[in-house]
DNA sequence: ATAAAAAATATACTATAGGAAAATTTTTAT
DNA sequence: ATAAAAATTTTCCTATAGTATATTTTTTAT
């Protein structure tokens, strides 16, 4: 397949890791330790960690290594998933709520289609809407078949889509059709005829 | 400080511990890539990680940091919970799909709305997607303001609605307009302006 | 089939994670 | 206040994560 180098620069940022505030394992672990009241020593003894490596974690001195945050966890008795998820960052939704407008939303290209993520300001949806205008008009022009375990509902705005999957034959959809699928088998869209495709689908997240 | 190592001899393994199959981030790794096609050196380049310490990360070989974990999920443009989550742990309705067709829809009159339930012979589902017809225009016209723990998405097919709330200012939306908020306080829609309002909206179920 | 190209892995090295113990800081008791 | 005890951080060291390059394996073309 050609996949151009090139289109990952962005990508390649070296310097500064753990911008993000929820990526930053170190004081959550301060919190997790000192929330049970337990001493370096403790913890050590509970994890199988140096209470020095610790402390330098913590710290944010040491970025540890998987397996080390998975003794870690094991010493919190916590999977790594919820050791790692803060839910300082993890905001309720109650009561929140997002407003985007007709024209709005977050660029997010991706594949063959143009895709507005919609109300994207709000994290930790359990769905995920999206505006998409699809621009495929030949399967070939996908270089790989997504696939993933959510559940799609779609709704065709205007123009033809044409839903392609390995396990179904192509199903054309108008506007005004809805689909609902999962999308544990590979799927694609394409379009078809000479207006703009434009489909709004959600996915669980 | 006195810690026994005795204590920590079923962690100390180098080869292939990860007793848990969604700790195993090597085969994770290698199906993300190979699911976009990407080739280690398409993955160096993204990530900032070496080719080689890629490959010897995929094979379990070499236990990663988090900020080089970090520095991936960068790469495949995910945080770092989805990179670590294994969708294999979780369920699947494999390949289900249903179709609903511009004019069709389940009828499901309630309040004063006229709804029609999309892809209804689909059971399970995890998001539920409604068509509606706001009939209301005041807020006298309900009788109860309705509340669930859901998480909606709206967005307007046609017409003008007013989103009404215990908790926020009455808010207009128009034709193309979207909005994500929980359901978790009382809320209603009326309508407004000579256009018929038509809601395409989904939730969690 | 073989040659060339591309991709993956092995090697040799440098940078850094992690451990044991010493030094420092903080807490507790008097 | 000072001394003792406890907790944390520093130091110095070894083990290993990660890099650059060489080698091997796999794919593509002829």
């Amino acid at each position: 397949m050609n996949v151009d180098l090139e289109d990952f620069q962005s990508n390649r940022r070296q310097g500064n890791p753990a911008s993000n505030k929820s990526d930053e394992i170190g004081p959550r672990l301060h919190q997790l330790r000192k929330g049970r009241g337990w001493t370096l020593q403790v913890a050590s003894k509970a994890s199988g960690i140096s209470a020095s490596a610790f402390s330098k974690i913590e710290r944010g001195e040491l970025s540890p290594t998987i397996s080390t945050i998975q003794r870690i966890a094991r010493g919190f008795e916590m999977d790594v998933l919820s050791l790692l998820a803060d839910p300082e960052t993890q905001p309720t939704l109650l009561g929140r709520r997002s407003v985007t407008r007709a024209e709005e939303g977050k660029p997010h290209l991706s594949g063959n289609c143009d895709n507005k993520l919609l109300c994207a300001d709000l994290k930790n949806k359990r769905i995920t809407p999206i505006k998409t205008r699809v621009v495929a008009r030949d399967v070939e022009e996908y270089d790989v078949w997504p696939k993933t375990d959510a559940e799609i509902f779609m709704t065709i705005l205007s123009g033809t889509v044409v839903v392609h999957s390995k396990i179904y034959e192509p199903l054309e959809l108008h506007e005004g059709d809805s689909m609902y699928y999962d999308a544990s088998a590979e799927h694609v869209w394409t379009r078809k005829g000479p207006e703009e495709a434009v489909v709004l689908w959600v996915l669980t997240s």
